[in-house]
DNA sequence: CTATTATTTGGTCATCTGACATAATTTGTC
DNA sequence: GACAAATTATGTCAGATGACCAAATAATAG
């Protein structure tokens, strides 16, 4: 009679299973219905369960978001190393693919929403903070390491501030042409911009910056 | 006894002060509880009164989201203003006050945590988001006139466009160096970086870059 | 097959939630 | 002071919420 209670203590396939499900279903309800409504009882709804069985798997509310958020971090972060390990084309290739990847998926409205909750959430719980800061974390080595490959030269100082400026560019890009954003004619040759600025960022300084290109002054 | 039921009804001066209180409440209640805990119960805590007295003035309680978030932005907004419309100094010292002033604003906690929730909110709900894009539409005015003031050559358009990369680089670095966020040593330099940034990206293209300026390439 | 463990179910509990109704009180105006 | 409008207080309502419990069923191992 003692109650697992604890995600990990989902032994047998087919807890595991029960426990992706649920993931899942959390993640849809953060997604379309928000923080506000994550609930136990919709949750449950959304897996097709009853709330004490998710209970079992769950105890708590706090424990199910912690394994929700960990889960969500862990495949965005294999995404980024995935890219960061293929090693089809040059150094400068491989990186303008990490960035154009970045921006391809700001317009998934998944993805940009629930890193908006995401975000918030962070604001306030320090569990959550935590988990945030140490996808931030590997986010920033990543692309570190990719403006190194791209620019040998560069210091690795540089190159370690030159990635947080990359990735402040594109997550505050969200916020500008992220899903449910206007299309705001202003800003037409945006992701261009992005692009060449990201590219100038990546560059060895001794390389010459080609003057033909537009956009950037 | 009709109840007035809107926020406007209240016409006399203790009224209207009453309605700044709640205003006030609400928006402690959301920095410190989140939006999850932002019930008309707690709300009408804060502001020491009754729910129903809170009632009498926000029938709803998306009424009252709607006229906080409202007067948020109407305050950022005029901060911008007022920033935009000071006349001393010359045009670039006045485009990086208002860049240091928006990274500034960035250590503050209450002006972290309020976006980054009313960004989370506003992926859902459709009257948020209007809100948030107008103020974002303005925001970017502002900054695009900004960078024609100091650079007088460059066209609408490349200003129009460099001032979404300069928003977008500026609300991003908050999820960086934001409150609450680890003080990460790989960044040294990220604040200086940033403005250096935003000041090419507010120079006249035929204007001399200084090269002697450390920190971009 | 049976003993054991893993999974699932139905139900209870105190508390909170938004909305609403009604009466009492204060305030401004004439 | 009278009178109406504006403000505040008390109370009710159905429904939702997180946590907990005991028992029933399904799956697995010996």
């Amino acid at each position: 009679m003692t109650k697992p209670s604890r995600p990990g203590t989902a032994i047998h396939e087919k807890g595991q299973r029960r426990v992706e499900d649920i993931l899942d279903a959390a993640v849809r309800v953060l997604i379309e219905d928000g923080y506000a409504m994550f609930t136990m009882r919709r949750i449950a709804d959304a897996a097709d369960m009853r709330l004490s069985n998710l209970q079992y798997y769950f105890s708590t509310k706090e424990d199910l978001l912690n394994a929700l958020l960990q889960r969500t971090v862990d495949i965005y972060d294999a995404s980024l190393a995935a890219l960061a390990q293929n090693r089809t084309g040059t150094p400068q290739m491989k990186f303008r693919r990490m960035i154009e990847y970045l921006l391809q998926d700001q317009t998934d409205k998944d993805s940009c929403i629930i890193f908006w909750e995401l975000w918030a959430i962070a604001g306030r719980d320090a569990a959550v903070a935590a988990i945030m800061n140490a996808y931030y974390d590997s986010y920033l080595d990543k692309m570190s390491e990719a403006i190194r490959a791209a620019a040998p030269s560069m210091p690795k100082r540089l190159a370690q501030r030159n990635a947080g400026v990359i990735v402040a560019l594109i997550e505050g890009a969200s916020l500008l042409r992220g899903f449910g954003k206007p299309r705001r004619t202003s800003l037409a040759g945006y992701e261009r911009a992005i692009i060449g600025l990201c590219e100038q960022l990546a560059a060895d300084s001794l390389s010459v910056r080609p003057s033909n290109e537009p956009g950037i002054p």
